[in-house]
RNA sequence: GGCGUGUUGGUCAAUCGGUUAAGACGCCUCCCUUUCACGGAGGAAUGACGGGUUCGAUUCCCGUACAUGCUACCA
């Protein structure tokens, strides 16, 4: 069963889960199910001084509101547990040891101070940058540059020291990634990098080989800021003696911000007013909330379309795919290699197509709680009405409604008597024959029989002679006495939704 | 600075050398609607630049420019 398909997701626990984070879970997820896969979710926690409380519960919660829940995870567990890196740091150690022993890394002595007075003494000029290479780790504390029995007695006294991957000089290192197609790199350009930390935890290099090869994972996909770094991991992947259970590389490009350039992040959701997190993630330190795509209104479905489409297409043109036709259409080798720039108008637009396309029981079911929010914030305690009602509405107004807050915002004056009238909208040209005319009609209304959307305008209708009205004269005054706007689906189907009692309230509220 | 990656309208983007260079979002105009939307019909708007290769380049190659990522005992 070695070529089983398996990915995972390998998020760290540090705050909120992002646009990108979501898509590369989506990725993965979509891949693993086209492929009769496993979708793992592994936890990234080696830098304890990152850690967030909370953090992976919250990642977790967010993939469950997604519709991308894991086949292994810390929480589920699996075949391959654990699946939270803090939790297996003894595994790493044998392997950074066994590296060195093999001559492929180094113990380095070097402190904090010596790193930043190598980086300031080897820079060539104002604006290059000094690293720990082959250049200068002769030049540092190590056991490459020390006499042996110094090291032994470092050693031996507990010395701490962190282990580093000793780069080969002059090789060219291939990388084939499922996106990008050949990609090279000198060896000579990257850096030893850190394995294994002080505290005895692994750093990612060292961390997501052992573990992806001891999960037995097939397809690794990332956000492209790892492609600098993939050199180590191939090299890695051959001095520990498993070049042949390698799994295929995919580098995913990046999500953009908006406006200007860079990667999109927490700050510009706040500045340009949009979420860039799933779900509302609040910083167990600052207490900040940072708003969610999830709170904000969106239908998770939509969530799913509009990041499977920001930065893949299936070539037809075609724009909205449910969760099931991603999983039959998604192909890694269709993914950009470019970044996408998010763009905020877009993902409102899918949300609106689902709404559209959801039955209006279903919307009643998640416009609830915001009419209800509502209703409580008025005070007056207005009961919710009964779901069939709240769906009656929702068919009405659906179309108008880009975000799930919009069914109160478009249809409140059918739960409540509107708390502003826009009287301005027809101030002007009120008169005492339209005053009139009102009064009539609202005597009728009184004793109308039938009491539906045909018969009032019927009525409506007849009225508007004894007055020498046109109806263009009264529709809108009606429509602002019911609604409180200029806005909302037509006029008679609202008074007969609303009622008899209330419709005769709202008209006497402004006729007097 | 070095290295990697990328570059089709404002944005997302199709095109696997030959098209009037699709489509979508947004924007504008008109129609529909005695409101607002929805819907319908139109419109403006695109191959960064310079060299090659080729009968022919948006497409392949090289260079330049620009953008972006990395250059931590962070992931």
């Amino acid at each position: 069963m070695t070529n089983k398909v398996r990915v995972r997701f390998a998020p760290s626990p540090t705050g909120g889960l992002h646009l990108g984070g979501v898509r590369t879970a989506l990725f993965n997820y979509l891949f693993a199910r086209a492929h009769g896969g496993d979708f793992v979710l592994r936890v990234e926690d080696t830098d304890q001084s990152r850690f967030v409380e909370g953090a992976e519960q919250y990642i977790m919660r967010c993939l469950e509101w997604c519709g991308l829940s894991p086949d292994e995870s810390p929480e589920i567990g699996g075949p391959f547990a654990p699946y939270r890196q803090s939790e297996r740091k003894d595994r790493y150690k044998e392997y950074a040891l066994q590296l060195v022993a093999d001559g492929h890394a180094y113990y380095a002595f070097d402190t904090p101070e010596d790193l930043e007075r190598m980086r300031r003494d080897f820079k060539k000029d104002e604006h290059s940058v000094a690293q720990y290479d082959h250049n200068t780790r002769m030049h540092m504390r190590n056991s490459l540059s020390l006499p042996e029995a110094e090291v032994a007695q470092l050693l031996a006294d507990g010395a701490r020291y962190v282990i580093r991957i000793k780069m080969p000089a002059n090789e060219t290192i291939h990388l084939t990634d499922m996106i990008r197609g050949e990609v090279s790199f000198d060896s000579n350009l990257t850096d030893d990098k850190v394995l294994l930390k002080a505290d005895g935890m692994p750093t990612y290099h060292l961390a997501v080989v052992v573990d992806d090869y001891q999960m037995q994972i097939s397809h690794a996909f990332r956000g492209e800021e790892w492609l600098p770094s993939a050199p180590v991991h191939i090299l890695l992947w051959q001095y520990l003696g498993w070049a042949d259970k390698m799994p295929k590389w995919a580098h995913l490009p990046l999500i953009l911000k908006p406006d200007g350039n860079g990667k999109l992040s927490k700050r510009d959701g706040e500045r340009l007013g949009f979420p860039v997190f799933a779900m509302n993630w609040t910083d167990p330190k600052t207490g900040e909330t940072a708003k969610g795509f999830k709170e904000m209104g969106f239908l998770p479905q939509a969530f799913v379309n509009l990041l499977a489409v920001l930065g893949w297409n299936d070539g037809t043109g075609k724009e909205l795919f449910a969760l099931n036709e991603l999983v039959e259409k998604f192909s890694i080798e269709r993914v950009h290699k470019g970044g996408a720039k998010f763009d905020f108008e877009k993902a409102k637009w899918y949300n609106h197509q689902y709404i559209q396309h959801t039955d209006n029981a279903a919307l009643a079911e998640l416009a609830k709680p915001y009419i209800k929010l509502n209703l409580d914030a008025l005070g007056n305690n207005t009961e919710l009405p009964e779901l069939s009602y709240v769906a009656h509405v929702a068919g009405l107004i659906k179309d108008r409604c880009t975000l799930l807050p919009d069914f109160w915002a478009q249809g409140h004056f059918f739960f409540a008597t509107p708390t502003t009238v826009d009287e301005a909208a027809v101030k002007e040209k009120w008169n005492e024959q339209k005053r009139l005319f009102f009064t009539a009609w609202l005597a009728e209304l009184e004793t109308i029989p039938v009491w539906d959307q045909v018969a009032l305008e019927a009525s409506f209708n007849e009225q508007l002679p004894n007055h020498g009205l046109k109806k263009g004269d009264v529709m809108l005054p009606l429509r602002i006495m019911l609604v409180g706007g200029k806005y909302g689906p037509g006029v008679f189907i609202i008074a007969e939704m609303i009622g008899r009692e209330e419709t005769i309230k709202r008209i006497k509220n402004m006729v007097g």
